[in-house]
DNA sequence: AACCTTTCCTTGACTGATTCAAAAGAACCA
DNA sequence: TGGTTCTTTTGAATCAGTCAAGGAAAGGTT
């Protein structure tokens, strides 16, 4: 049942170890759900885990996310009009390109280095922890279709 | 009944009249409750437009909103953990400040200049159309808070 | 001003993501 | 191993947002 997946098992297992959470068999899969799937939605995730434990409530993979988050093991993303995505990838304060046809994410390096990566012009006396930087567009994919596609039904860039 | 209010009705009938939408009771009110409430959240928006027209249907108000959206009078925005909330300041691609604590949205300008204001480190094929940055951190108040409160309840930066 | 066509609003039910709460079960310390 | 505490299951509930059909209003036409 759980014979080639040491490696995986090993990884997530350790991570948990290095908090003060317990280490369980569902918060494992829900680990390695995420990080076989990038920028997956929970509906994805849920499914992710169940091919290895086919009974987990779907709770338990909310509440395993919600956990895992606020720990700092995953980090949890929301595009505009999109449900919460997952990604297994933390610490870098990397940015996200979205396609706006097919919602397909992709994952770019902090433009110029360490969290914050960027300073507003002025900052209303916030104290800024961190820049979130989403790029709009079209995938390569979508923006050939659009080409093709007889060129003016795609609007003007904002 | 709407004694007061010729200016904001005027206005907003006038940028419904550039479209090719009808000028709509519904629409002028909802054009009006986006301006004075920046950032206001669907329901805040309701409750708005219902101090001047106290029948509408919260249906009309989500499909004005949806309809001035796609037109660009209004734009949406949906920072992480939040529901979509609606502002009128538009075209000049500003960006925003959210404070974790007290949920507070301040704009910013945009940090260089024009829509695309920032340039990935690669984009990997994509048409990048809009980078939209969400900063994240502690607002005046709430960072004060904080501080007084005893300086180690409220753990390190990202 | 009355009419007609098209677009918009109201009504009421519904969906889908996420959350709540209580009880059963599993992890970890002694 | 035994007990305590943290997790998971179970089942229901909430909340933002959507769907669909009929009635109403906007704005062009006569």
């Amino acid at each position: 049942m759980n014979g080639t997946k040491y490696e995986h098992d090993e990884d997530a297992a350790a991570a948990l170890r290095q908090t003060s959470l317990r280490v369980t068999k569902q918060r494992i899969a829900v680990l390695d759900a995420v990080r076989d799937h990038p920028h997956a939605d929970t509906e994805t995730v849920i499914r992710s885990v169940r091919e290895s434990l086919p009974a987990v409530s779907h709770q338990a993979v909310y509440d395993s996310l919600h956990t895992l988050t606020e720990v700092g093991l995953v980090r949890c993303i929301q595009p505009s009009g999109s449900v919460a995505r997952y990604e297994r990838r933390i610490g870098d304060n990397h940015h996200h390109l979205v396609c706006r046809s097919c919602n397909l994410i992709v994952d770019v390096d902090c433009t110029i280095g360490q969290a914050p990566c960027l300073t507003p012009s002025h900052d209303a006396g916030f104290v800024i922890e961190q820049a979130e930087v989403t790029f709009w567009g079209l995938c390569p994919d979508c923006a050939h279709v659009g080409v093709q596609a007889a060129g003016d039904s795609q609007p003007s860039v904002v």
